[in-house]
RNA sequence: GGAGGAAUACCCAAGUCUGGCUGAAGGGGUCGGUCUUGAAAACCGAAAGGGGUGUCAAAGCCCGCGGGGGUUCGAAUCCCUCUUCCUCCUCCA
């Protein structure tokens, strides 16, 4: 969410930086409108209230003096009406503020690159090379139903399409992985660990920002109003919703399985472990001053980098252009793996500089000093990294002529000292 | 699932029965000072306190005592409802 202030003030400004982000902005139309009648109706009915308090205290006076009240007693009723009358519809205009103030996106940061979709992302950086096969290259759910360790035919039948089951040395792959970045973070580049709620509620997810405007993409549990997390970022973001927090910086490194259904995805990555309803992912989460946010993207990137540097996973870091941005993030860096069967490279992590945009819809603020105004802080997040994509990554990259897969050796402590699935 | 109890500002905590200058006592904490080699403790002093409106800034005004609604001229206080937490019983990985 972005400040009404700001925006009542400075409306054309924001006008010209959302037009490259390519979304409907038919609402901010209304804004100024909106905005106007709401502030007039609030001094129309703040007028009444202070003339009430006064006159409610009159009649106090009155009363224990014994005199007669009947008249201004009277007068008051009339004028709780009007109070009523002003207030009901001043109700009504704050709700269609805000739901235009919930669909607006976040104002993009001067140095994202402007464009119209992914053809326009701007590489960053390149790691790592690319490998070469002399025999045949084939996609990791070929790879993995030959050693036996995916069973998609089966997570179908048990629930549907866009599930799996990790088998055997498959399931220790994926469980050495997170256990292997949670390590990564928490000892080396000092994350706190979290094991968050795999189910939020509706203010939560509205705090970073998923509701109301993409609930479609969320899995509802029937009855409860509660929804499945797509990513930790929602349960560890919301961690400090409605708070002002005491210390900053604050990081955290969530474990958790995310689901989402995919809606709009029909058709894409229909066969393995790309496009799941439910994956599991290592997430970062950084609380920051605003001052110190963009220096704080860089360190998160390089964080989720050093994953697969350790790895020895080749990818690439792509700055998200105006049209690719997504709606909350201010700017975004996509990090992006070598899937050799389809010869390019596919998002692996999305790090994320949200501002105060979460901070503002979640309430999340600090204190610069001991009596100071709060203010929010700016939240970030990225993936550290998508377990499912690494380990599609792993049997692609390192699969050998014989259909064995071997096994990066940062790897190999977590599974038994194994060098090779076979 | 059953029976009770509770929710007040950054934290603790009065006020609720008996509605009326209660931004809301009192602490803690914070800040400044005295003392001390330095600190702690103790003592003295100070400021501020969440949101909105307003403004260059402010003052002022409005809201606000878990959320939402109601009664009333007036609600932290009375009524309804929801949520969360605690105790006991029941159940359970």
């Amino acid at each position: 969410m972005l400040d009404m202030k700001f925006l009542r003030n400075h409306l054309q400004e924001v006008k010209d930086k959302l037009k490259h982000r390519g979304e409907d902005l038919s609402e901010l139309e209304k804004f100024a409108e909106l905005d106007e009648k709401r502030r007039t109706l609030i001094k129309e009915t703040e007028t009444l209230k202070a003339k009430r308090n006064e006159v409610s205290k009159q009649i106090s006076v009155l009363k224990k003096e014994k005199k007669d009240a009947d008249t201004a007693i009277k007068d008051m009723r009339e004028v709780g009406d009007q109070i009523s009358n002003y207030d009901k519809e001043l109700k009504e205009t704050e709700d269609k503020l805000a739901n235009i103030m919930y669909a607006i996106p976040n104002i993009p940061h001067e140095s994202v690159p402007i464009g119209e979709d992914d053809e326009d992302n701007v590489e960053v950086r390149k790691w790592g090379d690319v490998p070469e096969f002399t025999h045949e290259v084939k996609p990791h759910w070929d790879i993995a139903k030959n050693l036996d360790i995916l069973d998609f035919e089966r997570a179908a039948k048990v629930t549907g399409s866009r599930f799996v089951f990790y088998k055997g040395i498959g399931a220790r792959l994926e469980r050495a992985l997170f256990n292997f970045m949670i390590d990564l973070h928490a000892d080396e580049h000092g994350y706190e660990e979290m094991l968050p709620p795999y189910m939020v509620n509706r203010a939560s997810l509205t705090g970073t920002g998923q509701l109301p405007k993409f609930e479609e993409d969320a899995f509802r549990v029937a009855d409860w109003d509660y929804f499945m997390i797509p990513t930790s970022e929602v349960p560890v973001t919301n961690y400090y919703r409605d708070e002002i927090m005491e210390e900053l910086p604050k990081k955290y490194v969530a474990f958790s399985a995310n689901f989402r259904s995919e809606a709009g995805s029909a058709g894409r990555d229909t066969r393995g472990l790309i496009r799941q309803h439910q994956f599991n992912k290592v997430e970062l989460v950084h609380f920051s001053k605003p001052e110190e946010s963009y220096e704080t993207l860089e360190t998160l990137t390089e964080n989720a980098e050093k994953v697969l540097q350790l790895l020895n996973l080749p990818y690439r870091v792509m700055s998200m252009c105006t049209g690719d941005l997504g709606f909350t993030a201010a700017k975004k860096y996509d990090i992006e793996v070598w899937i050799p069967s389809q010869e390019t490279y596919r998002e692996i992590s999305s790090c994320s500089n949200f501002e105060d945009f979460q901070a503002r819809r979640a309430g999340i603020r600090f204190r610069r000093e001991a009596n100071g105004k709060p203010e929010f802080v700016h939240t970030l997040n990225g993936s550290g990294v998508a377990v499912g994509r690494t380990v599609a990554a792993i049997l692609e990259n390192f699969q050998q002529e014989d259909g064995s897969v071997v096994i990066p050796e940062v790897l190999r402590p977590y599974m038994g000292g194994r060098e090779v699935i076979k």
